[in-house]
RNA sequence: GGAGGGGUUCCCGAGUGGCCAAAGGGGGCAGACUGUAAAUCUGUUGUCUAAGACUUCGAAGGUUCAAAUCCUUCUCCCUCCA
């Protein structure tokens, strides 16, 4: 079963569906792979190095681009990096990757395994998943450089400009091999798979060119690749950073409240980009989302956040946190789902506990310093709801019991971060 | 391996004996304005048990009443030569 629905395009061909939502942005042969993706079931892949124990939304976009493809009856391979991300990948970086154990890369490769599979459907081998490490690893050194490295011109990868910047800043000889291992991994699942597509983000452009190159020369077939569009706001900066780092597909490190506030407050700019590329509405109705005006916008705004919520942590989540803001920044009632800290009861008897302290405690900031600047600045209100709150002035203010309605209270720091203290 | 240059607070970057918790910018946070938007303006931006105290300028020692600044050793990075 698939979780898109058929009305999303009127198109048959997968392709013309990518390019109507504006995904693809370079092809190595437009008019062929358009024709291919038409006519035959393909397979194809995408790499994920395992850098971190959680996908975050640049992966998710890979994701649904696989959700896509598979609807359209093509197979996706997924393909970890186990191997590569032993090395790392100096594509858009401008300082060497911290390199991981083992043990980690393990690890993180299993989570990722779990997050696919709630996307994609593995049953009857309509996806598949490998790992590179079945290849890389035992590699023979001497035998990788000469049948494979022969193929590769250095004078040539240096003008790319995935090295330009790292030219000036040091590039070590163990990242600029990068490249030959993600051209390798391209020829070994055209050879096991009869894998024929490669895709990835715009900063894969480079590597992927290299696998395509080197199918072609060790085994005379033609092969293809296509790239994505990075996620960018209007400015051009990649979306999903927040200020705690990036916005995590896993609920234990982006908790779905704070998923769905992220894509709520996007900027009007970037509603339509959003809207297309992460949800699976159909493209009529993102035009008329995206077409509202001045204010009216926000209403565009609930159904990104809502359906990109429901799509990552499910419907019940979504609308929890549908609820959530709804009870904070318009007319709902229902507090439940507001972000809560737990505290125990006989801490708010007699003298109480700080202001300060507890705002601090509550993790609405970082740091005493920063929990007496906010109140000194006005920055901080509590009350029982949040048409009730009142300006807290006094750094020295003693929460005690009294502060408390129901057992709950409720503070605001700045416009809109909210957080409840909920007695136990 | 040789010669030179450099490592400063979240980032970039100034500072070359006390006036340095350290200029300026970016980013962040807060206030005003607003639509939970953007832009703009203002304030703020090491930590703490908020009075004062404590820790910070690659690391460790040393000189000095006093060190980010001077000396020694170590370490990492960059440029040129091999």
């Amino acid at each position: 079963m698939s979780l898109i629905r058929d009305d999303v395009s009127k198109h048959d061909n997968v392709f013309d569906v990518l390019k109507e939502r504006g995904f693809i942005k370079q092809t190595t042969h437009e008019d062929e792979i358009r024709e291919l993706l038409g006519k035959k079931k393909i397979k194809f892949y995408i790499g994920f190095d395992p850098t971190a124990d959680s996908l975050h939304v640049g992966h998710f976009m890979q994701i649904i681009i696989m959700m896509y493809m598979q609807k359209y009856g093509h197979t996706p391979i997924v393909l970890i990096g186990g191997g590569t991300g032993m090395v790392g990948d100096p594509s858009g970086r401008t300082d060497m990757r911290t390199m991981m154990t083992k043990d980690t890369i393990q690890e993180n490769c299993r989570q990722f395994e779990k997050t696919f599979s709630r996307f994609l459907d593995f049953s009857d081998g309509k996806a598949i998943t490998d790992n590179n490490a079945n290849w890389l690893l035992d590699l023979n050194y001497v035998e990788f450089i000469r049948d494979i490295g022969r193929h590769f011109s250095v004078n040539k990868m240096l003008t790319y400009e995935c090295y330009k910047n790292r030219l000036a800043e040091g590039l070590s000889f163990l990242e600029f091999n990068y490249m030959l291992m993600q051209s390798y991994d391209f020829l070994v699942l055209h050879k096991k798979y009869d894998c024929m597509m490669q895709f990835g983000g715009d900063d894969q452009w480079s590597n992927i060119l290299g696998g395509v190159d080197l199918v072609r020369r060790e085994m005379s077939d033609q092969v293809y690749g296509m790239t994505f569009a990075l996620l960018e706001t209007s400015e051009g900066i990649k979306m999903g950073k927040t200020q705690k780092g990036a916005l995590w597909l896993d609920s234990k490190k982006t908790s779905p409240y704070e998923f769905y506030q992220y894509w709520r407050n996007v900027e009007d700019a970037d509603v339509k980009t959003c809207l297309s590329m992460l949800t699976f509405l159909p493209m009529n109705k993102v035009e008329e989302l995206a077409a509202l005006e001045g204010s009216e916008i926000n209403r565009a705004k609930e159904i990104l956040a809502f359906e990109v919520t429901k799509l990552v942590h499910g419907e019940d989540e979504a609308n929890k946190a549908q609820d959530a803001a709804k009870a904070l920044f318009g007319s709902g009632q229902n507090m439940d789902d507001v972000p809560t800290t737990d505290m125990d009861k006989v801490r708010f008897e007699g003298e109480g506990v700080g202001i300060v302290n507890l705002i601090k405690e509550a993790g609405l900031v970082p740091s005493n310093g920063e929990g007496f600047r906010t109140i000194q600045q006005g920055g901080l209100s509590m009350g029982s709801g949040a048409d009730s709150l009142a300006k807290v002035t006094d750094t020295k203010l003693n929460i005690t019991l009294t502060d408390f309605t129901d057992d709950s209270l409720l503070l605001k720091k700045g416009k809109k971060t909210f957080h409840r203290i909920q007695l136990i």
